[in-house]
DNA sequence: TGTACATCAGTGAACGCGCGTTCACTGATGTAC
DNA sequence: TGTACATCAGTGAACGCGCGTTCACTGATGTAC
C-alpha cells in the first residue's frame, strides 16, 4: 500500500514536471505569435513532443493557456512583493515602472492578461484561479498605498492604480507611429503622471 | 463626359451606401458574438447576402472589421465633442461616466478596441486611421482640461485619463465573480476615484 | 422601338488550409510470482 | 533468473469542421445606334 502510493506520487511528480516542460515551451512560442493564433501543435512542436501528448497533460487548449498565464501572473506577484513587503522606503514611481516594464518585455504575458480579462465565457475553476491572482496583486498594493501613508480604505485606490497601469499598457503599448524606444519612454511618462495623481 | 461621370458618382454613392449596411451587420454581429469568433461568412449571412459579395465592398476581413470599429469610434467622438464642446460647465466625473457607460453599453466596441490596440500587425493605413482617432478623442479631453483651468500642458492628462479610463474598463467589464450591476457599480466608484484625482 | 453589347452586383461551388480533439496502437518500464 | 502481465507516456493517422479567399458564371440594368 504504502509502496504503491509512493510510486503513485513520484509518477505524479514526473506527470507535474513534465507539465511545466510544456508550459515552457507554450510560453516561447507566445513570446513569438499572437495570442489566439497559437495552437496546440505549434506548443507540441516546440516542446518536442507530439500534439496528441499534450492531451495527457491538459483536459483542453485553454487549460494550458490559462496555466501559463498564471505562472508569469506568480511571478509578477512574486517580485511586487519583493518590492513592496520586503523595502521600508516605498516609492510608487519605481514600483509603476519595474511592474510596466515587466509587461513590456513581456509583452506575451501582457496578451494573455488582456485575453483572458475579456473573455467572458471562462469556467468557474478558471474565473477562480483568476480572481485569486488579480486580489494577490491588490494585497500588494494596498501594503504599498499604507506604507505611503495613505489613509484607509485604501483598496479602491489599488484598483484604480492597478486599472490605470493596465490602461497605459494597452493604450500605448502599439501607439502608432512610434518606434519601440519611444513607446518605452512616452509610457514613462504617462505613467509618471499617473503616479503622481496617486501621491498623498 | 459628365452623364458618365455623374452616373460613375452614383454608382459610387450607391457602393458606399452598401459598404454601410455590410458595416451595420457586422455590428450586429459583433455584439452577439467575441471579435475573433466572427467570420465573414456571419456578416453575409446577417447582411442576407453571400459571403462572396462581401469582397466587392472590402478588400479583406479586416478591413471591413476597421471599418466597423470606426464607426463606433466616431459615435464616442460625437457624444464627446458634445459635452465637452458645447457645454460651459464642465463635470469630468459626468464625462467618464458617459465614455464607460458607454463602452459598457456596447461592449463590441470595446473589444474592437482593445482588439485594434494590440494588434502589433497593422497596415501604415489602419494604423493611421487609429492615431485620427485616438488624437480627436484626446483633443476633446485637452478642451475638457483646460475648461476646467488646469495648467498647460495638458496633453499628457489626456493620455493618462484615457489610458486610465481604458484600464478601468479592461480590469473590472468582465471581474471575476460579479454579476453586471456589480460590475457596473463597481467601474462607477473605481472611475470616481481616478477622476477626483484629475481634478485639481 | 428593337437589338447588340457592356457593366457589374451578386452567386454557389470549390480550394487549400489549419485547427482541436480522438483513437487504436506501440513500446518501454515495472510488478508478481 | 525468467516469464506473464499491467501500466502508461507517447505516436501518427484520422475526423470533422469552419475559415478566408477565389473563380467562373448569371442575370439585371443601362448604353449606343
Amino acid at each position: 500500500m504504502r509502496k504503491n502510493k509512493t510510486f503513485a506520487d513520484l509518477k505524479n511528480g514526473e506527470k507535474l514536471a513534465r507539465q511545466q516542460v510544456i508550459i515552457d515551451a507554450a510560453e516561447r512560442v507566445f513570446a513569438v505569435k499572437p495570442f489566439n493564433k497559437v495552437s496546440i501543435r505549434d506548443v507540441a512542436r516546440e516542446a518536442g513532443i507530439s500534439h496528441a501528448a499534450i492531451y495527457r497533460y491538459f483536459p483542453d487548449q485553454r487549460s494550458l493557456f490559462m496555466e501559463a498565464f498564471l505562472r508569469g501572473a506568480d511571478e509578477i506577484i512574486l517580485f511586487l512583493t519583493d518590492m513592496v513587503e520586503n523595502t521600508e522606503k516605498i516609492d510608487i514611481g519605481i514600483i509603476a515602472e519595474t511592474y510596466l516594464t515587466y509587461l513590456i518585455e513581456n509583452d506575451q504575458f501582457f496578451r494573455m492578461m488582456t485575453h483572458f480579462m475579456l473573455d467572458g465565457s471562462l469556467t468557474a475553476e478558471m474565473i477562480d484561479k483568476l480572481n485569486f491572482a488579480a486580489r494577490r496583486i491588490f494585497d500588494q498594493f494596498d501594503i504599498m498605498f499604507r506604507k505611503m501613508g495613505v489613509p484607509e480604505p485604501v483598496r479602491p485606490l489599488s484598483h484604480a492604480f492597478f486599472a490605470s497601469l493596465n490602461g497605459i499598457m494597452i493604450t500605448f503599448k502599439n501607439y502608432p507611429g512610434r518606434d519601440q524606444n519611444a513607446v518605452r519612454e512616452h509610457i514613462k511618462v504617462i505613467s509618471t503622471v499617473i503616479t503622481e495623481k496617486f501621491m498623498v
